[in-house]
DNA sequence: TGTACATCAGTGAACGCGCGTTCACTGATGTAC
DNA sequence: TGTACATCAGTGAACGCGCGTTCACTGATGTAC
């Protein structure tokens, strides 16, 4: 048997649970925050091409149906989730090496980046290094981004390099992101945990010595 | 109008154009070969998600149907084409360095690997590279490959370096190896042609000098 | 060496599933007057 | 300030497609005698 309870639900209530209303433009507008900040955790965490958008909208709280009211296309949103995720991995990155004392802003930031922790949790992580060998196959939108926060990367170290000339830091700046993101690639890839956690603490100090 | 033609063809053509007919065992493990280097080559190109069974099969000259007389599911063949693309970029690295002057093993190494043509040519370069986001993401029997031959390339570039103890050998050669592989990642997302150079140069020059 | 039969590599069609995308619908928000 | 109507964020079902996997079938190979 059927019992259908009708009208029995306060409207302001009824309306909170209502399957489908409109937004007002502030809260449209948090949504697709949420969207991308969902979004760029889950594809961090599970790949560009093994994140549905059915997980980042459920990730959000949505069904999937709303999807196409914020973004073009699934293309669109791992664009913005990537150039999100590596703006904030950077910022932190920079707090971090401006709290540290005068001359150890690169070991603040190796610490951080080249870190058991970093490896573990890769939705809070560098996108380039979870991102990178899909990104490389993705489209135009999806490498701009990428591009972008790799070139804030490399600044950002040779901010903190001692290096007589700017060449000089940059050239250095640029080793050694690669070896960051190479290195969190590897120790993620690794199954022994004694070699990922040495891979890590190995390639940090060469930088650091 | 359609025209039958039947029984026209010589016996020996027609079973050479037959649907299906068994093989010899020697042709079988050949069959077997072949598809394990297509889907080395493919899922260097397109990623692990990115490359359809049917794609492989394709490009071994077969049909997908027959997959699964060879191998028991894509991660299996997943493995031994990582597996066996590793070992055929270490041995060839081996040569170059090999063949090198006494002493510059290390630098032949770089030199090929950190190479536009190895970026430009993924089907023929580094699978931990190729594919070093998604292998972090796979199942066991992957990973497992993707170590083994992650450890064989730092031994390798470890024989390199003339370190006084082989502890620093290993040490120096596991940041050198992830910088090699975050190069080429880094150097294959990035849109910019001239930057994607560079990034090369600089973190060759940077272990060289 | 020859014969009868079982094996199995390879074909091609079919399967169920999950994906990105589309759509009709709902009802509060936003706007024009 | 109030009213009537258009807008559009979000829902939930449906779409077509490609994927990994399965299967019935074929016929030369391999084997037992």
């Amino acid at each position: 048997m059927l019992i259908v309870i009708h009208s029995s639900i306060p409207s302001e209530i009824k309306s909170r649970i209502s399957k489908a209303m409109r937004k007002s433009k502030a809260e449209a507008a948090e949504t697709r925050r949420r969207i991308v900040k969902a979004a760029a955790d889950e594809f961090r965490r599970k790949g560009l091409a093994g994140t549905g958008l059915s997980e980042i909208m459920a990730a959000a709280s949505l069904t999937h149906g709303g999807f196409y009211k914020h973004f073009e296309s699934k293309d669109h949103v791992a664009a913005e989730a990537v150039a999100h995720a590596l703006t904030s991995m950077i910022d932190s990155l920079e707090e971090d090496a401006a709290s540290a004392h005068r001359g150890s802003g690169l070991k603040a930031i190796l610490v951080r980046y080249l870190a058991p922790q970093h490896r573990d949790e890769p939705e809070n992580g560098c996108a380039l290094a979870a991102l990178g060998s899909e990104i490389a196959r993705s489209g135009d939108n999806i490498r701009y981004e990428a591009t972008a926060g790799y070139r804030r990367l490399v600044e950002s170290i040779a901010r903190q390099l001692p290096g007589s000339t700017t060449e000089q830091a940059r050239d250095s700046a640029t080793a050694i992101v690669s070896a960051m993101v190479g290195a969190i690639v590897l120790s993620r890839l690794v199954d022994d945990p004694a070699l990922s956690n040495a891979l890590l603490k190995r390639t940090r100090q060469y930088f650091l010595s």
